[in-house]
DNA sequence: CTTCACCATGGGAGGGCTTTCATGAACACA
DNA sequence: TGTGTTCATGAAAGCCCTCCCATGGTGAAG
């Protein structure tokens, strides 16, 4: 058997195996550097008949272009940047990060990007900030925050690369962003509770300099003005995202006898239920509880997690095809979408 | 103030504001473009005076050199790959993922390599292995794979770039890999049974197509056998490593009255509490359960759950700190390298 | 048959960096 | 003063693409 990569006498006179290029390709079918270039980057004037003739030998070699004379000639990379703070506590312990992860990476998968990920550990985010704005690796970049005052946003704003962050901006309502209705979501969950004959309906709201954690209590608010139902600063406890700190605040709000909780995540629910059932009182029937995510293991807990589902997943893939629509029509209008959220009636309420 | 940014007369004539050059560093500094480059990448022969000199030019204005043009000359791209199979069906309800992928991420931050992430699904991995074998993208690939037969590592034992794998492969030594100790680890669990007086420890094991999987079992195995005690084929039921195929194992179980289950990893072991506590057995008192990982909620659950600790994000640190290693220092030996692990006793066993 | 438009193709100029090689200054030693 | 070494520096040749522009061929219109 004939290998075609042995046989192709570079254009250096060595013929030892090593990444063929642009040239090489040309030679083998005949036609010029300029036309395999048009060849793999569809451009529409190539003989049909060429374009053909030139797929053949590329693939039978199975050439790649060398990215970084790709980069360095057009000025883009293909590849897009995926910023997560890792000061973000719950960081790990939550599937949310995963989900948002895969979502972005399958979508730009599809699309032929690359994704490049920052866990922005807070000593590191200066050179990250550098280089994300100012090496040219990336064409564009997502950023995952949701914290108020993201101070990575401002460095973003300032530079020139197109980026969408996942979780709405509080003030600046010129950057794009997918979000999910985190308050109409929290006003479903709290509004069931009230539906039901609940009176006492407590919270733990996620952290209140995450915009995500201030929505959802906002939602809360909303449902209990709406039913006329005062609100009681004793049934209000901040958590942090995370098991720990949602199991902390349920201890908290314990002695004030809700008979509902509406917790801002599932990971803080599942705490909390734990709290709960640790002194010995019984859910739904002593306290109700419904969680916010509708993380996989919410359908399989015991019991299982009443909660207002987000899609996390395809947040995370929204952002990625948005992102990479703007890297590729840059004049066009801001885009914000903001997918809408469900309530999911199991057991726990 | 007047900033160095938009006083540079750019060499084409254009004044308005983009990326420097090193051309431009090299003007501003009074040297030549070689020289900054020397600068930038630590070369010794440079005289202190004139690198001091370059240096704060390229501070004051933030400079960072095109990455692109640096691969494209130099051949390195100072990226590595992280390969993770979403055909893991655990994939991320599962905190074992997110922690190496930190592991990596924050070993690469500290050594100025980026990260790029792919998750292969399926149907587009003959694509990422392309990218990854001749695109020249990245220098390296880690792979967390665990497969016993992942066609992916054939390909890239073939290519040309380093690679290391996190979990052992069984056949090919060749391979450079970190891994864990999941035989003395599951050895050490499943002891721990066995010198605890429960006779009837059955098993709860990782997909048998995982390295992983087959390594706990074994351990499990090597107890029984030290003990003299014989296999007890009704005991042993496969997992997925997920929270669902945990929960199914257990209900198999639990008629063959198992008076301990040794878990292969956390996600499974909840789920099996879930389904011991449903039917009305205690824990420890009827059914002693032993996990394998740790994860962050193993310490909070109740009962707090006794596990084989393995350092998952080490796991993931070491693979980068070695990959980079071998990127930057080619021509030395296989490096392998199996950290311990430790059995954690808490209140499930 | 001429003129023009259209379009496939090739030539060649970059894009910003690294790296080799040449140069010349500085210094030591004879 | 001459010879040789050492070493900081600069000039210039790539690295492999993309993209602009020029070219020439074809077919339609006049």
């Amino acid at each position: 058997m004939s290998c075609p990569l042995c046989l192709v006498e570079r254009s250096n006179g060595t013929r030892n195996r090593m990444p063929l290029t642009l040239e090489d390709i040309a030679r083998l079918s005949g036609v010029s550097r300029a036309t395999v270039s048009r060849v793999i980057n569809d451009d529409i004037h190539v003989s049909e008949e060429t374009r053909t003739k030139v797929l053949e030998v590329i693939q039978s070699i199975n050439f790649q272009p060398n990215q970084a004379a790709r980069s360095l000639a057009a000025g883009r990379t293909q590849v897009i940047g995926l910023v997560i703070p890792t000061g973000v506590s719950a960081l790990f312990s939550d599937p949310y990060f995963p989900l948002v992860i895969q979502g972005v990476a399958s979508a730009c998968n599809t699309q032929g990007y690359s994704v490049m990920l920052w866990l922005a550990e807070p000593e590191y985010e200066r050179q990250t900030i550098s280089q994300i704005l100012y090496s040219g690796l990336i064409d564009g970049v997502i950023v995952s925050s949701m914290l108020m005052d993201d101070p990575l946003l401002d460095r973003l704003t300032d530079g020139k690369h197109p980026f969408i962050t996942i979780g709405r901006h509080p003030s600046n309502e010129n950057i794009n962003y997918v979000d999910v209705d985190n308050r109409v979501g929290a006003y479903q969950g709290v509004m069931y509770f009230l539906l039901t004959g609940h009176r006492r309906v407590a919270t733990i709201t996620g952290p209140c300099n995450t915009i995500s954690g201030q929505d959802r209590y906002q939602g809360y608010l909303d449902a209990l003005h709406e039913r006329g139902i005062p609100l009681a600063s004793e049934l209000v406890e901040e958590g942090g995202f995370s098991d720990a700190t949602g199991y902390l605040a349920m201890k908290r709000l314990l002695p004030h006898r809700p008979d509902a909780v509406f917790v801002a995540s599932d990971a803080m629910a599942f705490a909390a239920i734990r709290a709960i059932q640790e002194v010995g009182l019984q859910i739904p029937k002593d306290i109700a509880v419904i969680g916010f995510d509708d993380i996989p293991s919410a359908s399989t807990s015991s019991p299982a997690l009443t909660t207002v589902r987000q899609p996390i997943q395809r947040t995370g893939s929204l952002a990625a095809e948005m992102l990479i629509d703007i890297i590729e029509h840059p004049d066009t209008q801001p885009r914000r979408i903001v997918l809408p959220t469900e309530l999911v009636i199991r057991s726990s309420a």
